[in-house]
DNA sequence: CATTAGCACTTGAAGGTTGAGAGTGCTAAC
DNA sequence: GTTAGCACTCTCAACCTTCAAGTGCTAATG
């Protein structure tokens, strides 16, 4: 059956007032306030064959109706308008990112901070992927008590959290040595190469063979994301929408994103390409729970990935808003990405619209 | 009034019997439990008698009695009988911690799991403040455009997550003789100390002045705990306690744990000298929810502070499992650190015991 | 043939009643 | 000082009733 226009506009008016309201609807609402040239009896009608297309649903025969997943993403594919953010929403992104950007780590926790903010929902952030990334230097600093640090300068950022356990009696001297040798040797090379040419490359290495061995095996640690990765902010905002004062569902919510495991692997998802993604309840195979949507947008500048922000909450989700603001952060983080390059370099970057 | 011994046995049995059960204890329960040689009734004096001496108190006329928060203290302080860990909990310690300590924010993360796993209660973890340690040298690696990574080598460990802005046109060689030079004069300083000196050292230092000043302001961000330094293991284990059954008991605690700023404030107490912590409800001024308790234990090994680790939970904790899981697991870690010392250096560490 | 008025029907939420069960406080006896 | 016994209080669950909301259906209407 093909949907009728009208159709549409009552499906839309359902979702809209259950998003708002978080009620279900019924005709004698729709009508009262949106529909006011047709009876209720009419809407009623309609919205029984809605709920045969599997667009409604009702817990009990006198309780109104209430989108199912399938109406939400229709709704979003479709019939949701989008609508702008106020003026101080918009102040507000605009002053959040001064100059707090200076590498990835810290401005996804103040992005996520201002997605939290400004949504009203729980936000969870992870920094791009570094196996994509190509090596640009590497540095062993000793650090005392045979170990040293080492930090990785890729193409896009430096990971400086792993230790690596020195040969005994290793000079600081010979150490300088080795970390020049092993970074004129991975230079240029993706981490993930590297990582999986091992044996190859350290057979091909003399003196600093252990030193190196110990290196690749850093790097593994990358291969998946760190908890240090992925942020969370906002997490008491869930008390602020009324799915949450029912306990199971608090525990659902608590349980996934306590695990930065589980949250690495929801929000990390198939968006490489696509700007949005928008995961309804148990949409994918994945562990969001079945009362869960999750948002999320990747944002890059200039080449340059700056990680895949979004947001998790109930199905119920503003979507328009949370939609608006992931947006307006992607358009603002161009802005300054572009502008800084542009200040410091003069970079070719054309201003990117959509 | 002094209290009696068969009082003080009592309000024993009443807490061990509360922290069991999470039911109020009547006095018949503990006639048939635990005191078979007397009456209910003489129970019911003895229970009004401790009531009106403020250790317990009634919800309601007919629901047996609770302990107050000034009963946990003075079951802790005099009453609680410690109990030893079981085979397979010490174990659990034994294995948790081979080789992985290589610093201590690696460190913590596991010992924060270990203590929530083994009590059932979320566990929180900070690093020990470096605003006390000295710094032995100071790095400044180049990162690409106009930027280099600050690397903090102190007493203690390694800080390595700021970054400084340079001037403008600094060659790489130029970086690393500032970098030289800074760290020679710094080395053997206390962070604290240089942060406070501030005007003075950057005075009589000429043609580096502006890179030392933001390296003198990078070390501020060091005079409270970042959000790094503070590690929340386990949130999701206060659903297995019944007071958390009701939301906003959940609210409350979540609210907390949500902000490292707050966490950061709770388990970094006085506890300097001290072994281990209680907080019991409210009783500090800190914003430790009523309904929680917070312990906490600061471990060190060979004069080097490992950092504060704790639980945080309903009042009515197991405070005797919890209590024994803090010195076991310090003990492992005492014994880790010094015996991981000898290996290497022969370390003149005496094995402390208590 | 789509629309509508009207009405019977279903359901949950709120409020009240009742009885059972648990536990205490008090008193009088030992 | 201890205890048996009993009246009292309070909660909890079950049950009922009433009320309001909202639907589905039917028959009338243009």
């Amino acid at each position: 059956m093909k949907m009728s226009d009208r159709k549409k506009k009552i499906l839309q008016i359902v979702v809209d007032e259950y998003i708002n309201t978080a009620v279900p609807v019924s005709s004698k609402s729709i009508t009262e306030k949106h529909l006011t040239d047709v009876s209720s009896a009419t809407v009623r009608n309609e919205l029984a064959s809605l709920e045969e297309l599997g667009y409604l649903t009702q817990f009990h025969t006198s309780g109104g109706r209430v989108p199912s997943p399938q109406a939400y993403r229709f709704y979003i594919e479709e019939l949701m308008e989008r609508n702008d953010l106020s003026e101080s929403d918009l102040d507000y992104i605009e002053r959040a990112f001064n100059d707090k950007s200076r590498d990835v780590e810290h401005l996804i926790k103040s992005v996520s901070e201002v997605i939290s903010e400004l949504t009203d929902y729980t936000s969870v952030a992870i920094t791009p992927h570094a196996d994509k990334e190509t090596i640009r230097s590497i540095n062993l600093l000793p650090c005392g008590e045979g170990t040293a640090l080492l930090v990785i300068m890729t193409s896009e950022r430096i990971l400086r959290d792993s230790f690596i356990e020195l040969p005994e009696n290793m000079t600081d001297d010979e150490l300088s040595g080795a970390s020049k040798m092993i970074s004129q040797i991975f230079a240029g090379k993706g981490l993930a190469e590297v990582r999986d040419a091992e044996e190859e490359i350290v057979a091909e290495f003399g003196q600093y063979r252990q030193v190196m061995r110990e290196v690749i095996e850093a790097l593994k640690t990358y291969s998946r994301p760190r908890e240090e990765d992925v942020v969370l902010t906002g997490a008491d905002k869930i008390f602020n929408h009324p799915e949450y004062e029912d306990i199971e569902n608090v525990k659902n919510f608590l349980t996934v994103i306590s695990s930065k495991d589980k949250l690495a692997d929801i929000i990390e998802g198939e968006n490489d390409e696509i700007q949005i993604n928008v995961k309804i309840g148990s949409s994918g195979d994945k562990d969001v729970p079945d009362d869960c949507s999750v948002v999320t947008a990747t944002y890059s500048a200039g080449g340059k990935n700056l990680g895949t922000y979004g947001v998790i909450g109930p199905i119920r989700m503003d979507y328009p808003k949370v939609i608006s603001v992931l947006e307006n952060v992607g358009k603002a983080l161009e802005e300054l990405a572009s502008g800084k390059k542009k200040d410091k370099k003069d970079s070719k970057n054309e201003q990117k619209d959509r």
